[in-house]
DNA sequence: TAGATTGTTAATCGATTAACAATC
DNA sequence: TAGATTGTTAATCGATTAACAATC
């Protein structure tokens, strides 16, 4: 997808979903096309970073029109992989994890959640949206069947690493981590953190030095 | 806190948490002191940079020794305002705002749900983890008797900013927004965003291109 | 064509890393 | 004292911003 063979830097990635976010708002508000400038006011940054991240992708613009909204929105859409839709488990079902599974905004975005696992068996054979939960010794049974990319884990802390080494093993090739600790993964797998913790904690020190 | 009353960069901050966060698991570990290169190599991080970011902050540590980690895991807890009790409180009763109020791992670490809020009226009076939940509207009365200090928003998109605007204006210092939208805080006001969405996309990226 | 706005190169800024003198 | 490791300054690296030629 990239224009060249130059690395894209982690930073233009984190921007790559608000700029998605903010151009689905504007396709939905009936608008066609837009400036760098006037979305780059809107999002609270500078038109030349809007550029330069747009740029690392392709020449998505016009010369004296700006970008046409649909088409830059789509073609983000595609640099994100959310052209096809991207299967997702969770792994516990516990008080976040059903909250998660019942989220319906995940859906609309592309990520459909095909399995939920847990190991307790109280958990085990009840449904939660639809999906009964399944014990996660049967999760390389299910990647092997139906090939979920990603996976989100919201089991207890000390279970976090021993669980995403053996999804690992079973083929998921992202972690989206809830757990109030860093999981390492194998070569070739991607971890994102969700420490809520952790942001609390900015939230309070930022409170006090504001 | 700081050293002096020169800026400490966001970034450093962002790492705060982190750094308490392994502290802990080493002062759980039963060990009393680290040097930067040893917690680097834990951390995967570089010792100088590790240096560089308690420096900001003070000197604590001690040549040809390193860190005293219950005396560092304190400092930091300090830093971040750990040192007493941080109140919150929980805006939209739904799914995720019910299982961010179940989840017993804030409370340990010092933040402590006091009040959830609601507009539906299926929902006020009903109890969620020891607490009534409020209408919204008595939020002004609650904050003036309870002074929280930092509201989490699990409300739908739509209502997002509406709420976070009447928060700020009721006293709430810090906002941890779970929307899929940006909220929009007056000065003096902080945010943190926890965009589920946004980092599943990120994931879908990586997992496309590593 | 003239005006607008991109794509892209160059300049600036800030963050990270390296190096080492200070010192426990 | 000798060895270890910090605190801090200096060098490097990368990311952001500014500027402007290309071009629609």
């Amino acid at each position: 997808v990239e224009k060249s063979n130059k690395k894209i830097s982690g930073e233009v990635i984190k921007r790559l979903p608000r700029y998605y976010r903010y151009l689905g708002d504007l396709k939905k508000s009936g608008l066609t096309k837009i400036s760098s400038t006037e979305l780059s006011r809107r999002m609270n940054v500078t038109p030349s970073q809007i550029r330069q991240d747009l740029n690392c992708f392709g020449g998505f613009g016009q010369q004296g029109y700006g970008y046409n909204i649909e088409n830059l929105y789509n073609s983000i859409g595609k640099i994100l992989g959310l052209d096809s839709t991207v299967d997702t488990v969770i792994i516990g079902a516990g008080n976040l994890g059903s909250a998660l599974a019942n989220y319906k905004g995940f859906e609309s975005r592309g990520f459909k959640l095909i399995g939920i696992f847990d190991t307790s068996s109280e958990k085990i054979g009840t449904i939660i949206a639809d999906c009964e939960v399944l014990p996660l010794q049967d999760l390389e049974d299910f990647c092997k069947k139906n090939m979920p990319k990603i996976a989100m884990i919201t089991v207890p802390k000390g279970a976090a690493s021993e669980v995403a080494e053996y999804a690992a093993k079973c083929g998921i090739k992202g972690f989206l981590n809830f757990t109030y600790t860093d999981v390492t993964v194998p070569e070739g797998v991607a971890v994102e953190n969700m420490h809520i913790s952790d942001h609390l904690m900015m939230l309070s020190y930022k409170t006090q030095n504001m």
